[in-house]
DNA sequence: GTTTATACTTCGAAGTCCGAAGTATTGGAG
DNA sequence: CTCCAATACTTCGGACTTCGAAGTATAAAC
């Protein structure tokens, strides 16, 4: 108790200009630290409503398993909508929400940064 | 193929355009999608140099063991600096590199929007 | 009747994470 | 002299996550 940063009962309200709250957070973070999360997000929100079999085809390795319970989440948290048609064969499409979009538009920077800085890294080895 | 960048059949030169690579991202974003990553590199990037102790306290919940992992290989990857004083008992500070700060800058509105975002939803909870 | 197309499941093996307990060091208390 | 505190980690068995090859369901096309 000696400083008025330390969190006991109450760290709600001083969430926002308390760093040490970052460490706190579960949700969506906790979403995103799973394989794949971050990719997903941006590529739905680049080419708009995506089939299934896009994504995987996109990702080029993944193993559909981990990838269907990915986009599970993320469709039970809010961010993808699922679209299904009955038809044969099957045709499913995935979208942002509009907490989605908020979201993406916050890993975008990331990503776009990410890309520049590993082709700099793969030029340096 | 007039693509002479690539090493193999790589769509590098398109990156930057195709979204699909976002998917192909390797580097970065797989050490990010770790456990504790995105808020150890804001958490340091906040609070200056900082002890292992301080980390491991702002977290509150860590196991020790994927807390020194994870430092392990954000100084590895060349986001943390860590700096070691041999002094009894023993210190060791962490800060951002340059590149750590680069990192920072693009993950930073992420973490402030999840705040806002995870207080939304327990308000409506 | 077999093939084709799609969006997933299933399941055992491999990899990651957890958390309580332990390690090493030495100045200070008893 | 012995014990304890303080710090930054390891260690290890068990739990949880991811992998990837194979399977499921459906009906139109060949």
């Amino acid at each position: 108790m000696e400083n008025s940063r330390g969190s006991e009962a109450a760290p709600d309200q001083s969430c926002r200009t308390d760093p040490s709250c970052y460490c706190q957070l579960g949700g969506v973070l906790e979403l995103l630290s799973r394989k794949h999360a971050i990719q997903v997000i941006c590529l739905v929100g680049e080419i708009g409503p995506v089939r299934y079999g896009e994504i995987e085809t996109a990702f080029g390795e993944v193993s559909s398993s981990t990838l269907s319970t990915r986009l599970e989440e993320l469709v039970e948290a809010g961010y993808l909508a699922r679209e299904q048609y009955d038809e044969i064969p099957p045709r499913v499409e995935y979208d942002l929400t509009m907490t989605g979009e908020q979201l993406q538009q916050r890993l975008q920077p990331l990503l776009e940064w990410a890309v520049i800085h590993e082709e700099f890294e793969e030029s340096a080895a």
